[in-house]
DNA sequence: TTTTCACATATTGTCGACAATCGGAGTTGC
DNA sequence: GCAACTCCGATTGTCGACAATATGTGAAAA
């Protein structure tokens, strides 16, 4: 379902698809070193692919490269974060007031189950947040889909929700936003549901708008703790 | 100035940017494909730099790439172009309204000086149309560089002008869309010096709007002509 | 004639080794 | 004590050769 099922491709593409869940997850630290030998020999594959890989990686701005120098996980800093919510509140939102016209009755049916089995996830409070995070992705995915813009669903596909995935990993200790967010997200529904796509719009910019300001203040209160 | 100067880094680095040049260009052809040891002995290196600048370019669509199979120039075809249309709406749009409130007067100023010289070289008229095209696109770039964005600069700048650029390319010698494109560049610099973001966000969403209308006439022509 | 299969060729994927470049330890001079 | 310089180790960049896979051709069978 989601773009980032494990690909049985070549080697290059394992590497990548496995560097990005390393990134991602923070088991490769942000900032930190990519050593290609290092890397290669745990992959266990000769050093070509793996510099492939990392390219591609590159252009997901999920790595910094420098020639002559190396590659490092990206930093996710505030700057960098705020920058990525204004971009998704824009694409996301675009995305929501095509999806309002496009999008099959079936389709915002489909969306109305997802949201009733996240509400049951988190009624259950069986301990896994994460995997109701993941969810909301699935969410803001298949509304992309419903845009029918292949382009818009690549950019936020493949690129933007790595990065978010990797936020979200990172505060993920101290999330305690998911029901209002779920509440928001069936306020979407319904607006898709009656075709109102400026509404379903500005009800997506709001959403993701919460979410940032809630980002940033876990952010804020890291660094508080960190000083 | 453009982020599309030529970098003298790493071999791959140079093929991914000739490869570029060539593409946006029309000198290699839409849909083309692309022989790694036929480009390797063209410019001169070996086929590991080649295959990553064609992850690259993979990265930043301008080519499709096939495991096992290879890579062949995109196809820009109607729905691939109303989609990048669509989403550079909403991106530059977005960079029109915040860079109203974050641009210097300085930089406002420069803006209006680079249509002054843009006015020049259409009365003059040179023959040179495709150097006001770019003169176009350094236009837009400034406004994104204006938001003070890295994402969206990143995002405008290296993906989505090179397509920009290449469509410009296929359609360059019936364009004459110049004059009004002027005209509109100049009120969207009007409504920045006024610090009216929604104004600006509006007159840049309609200026993309008209180059997209213009550009599928041409399109609707074309394949008319071709039937 | 058409379909299908097998083979030959071309192209991509991968590896190991070598060259080029960078970062840091240690030294020297001020 | 501090700055700059030099050298060395480590890492990246590059190449050529080999293996794996797909494509195209031709022959054989229906």
């Amino acid at each position: 379902m989601l773009p980032y099922t494990p690909e049985q491709g070549t080697l290059a593409d394992i590497a990548s698809h496995r560097l990005a869940q390393s990134i991602v997850t923070g088991e490769l630290a942000q900032g930190q070193k990519l050593n290609e030998a290092e890397l290669a020999e745990r992959f266990g594959m000769g050093r070509g692919p793996l510099r492939e890989a990392l390219r591609h990686l590159e252009g997901m701005r999920l790595v910094n490269r420098i020639p002559n120098v190396g590659a490092r996980v990206v930093v996710l800093d505030r700057k960098t974060l705020s920058d990525l919510y204004a971009v998704r509140e824009a694409l996301e939102g675009m995305a929501c007031r095509i999806a309002a016209t496009r999008m099959t009755d079936d389709e915002i049916d489909q969306l109305r189950k997802l949201l009733d089995s996240h509400e049951k996830q988190i009624n259950k409070q069986g301990g896994k947040v994460y995997s109701q995070k993941e969810g909301d992705l699935d969410f803001h995915y298949q509304i992309a889909r419903g845009s029918r813009n292949q382009m818009l669903m690549d950019m936020l596909g493949s690129e933007q929700y790595q990065l978010l995935r990797m936020c979200r990993y990172r505060t993920s200790r101290n999330a305690e936003r998911t029901g209002p967010a779920l509440q928001q997200h069936r306020h979407i529904v319904e607006a898709l549901a009656q075709r109102d796509g400026e509404l379903a719009e500005m009800l997506m910019r709001r959403h993701i708008q919460g979410a940032w300001h809630s980002i940033s203040e876990m952010i804020t209160k890291e660094d508080e703790a960190a000083a």
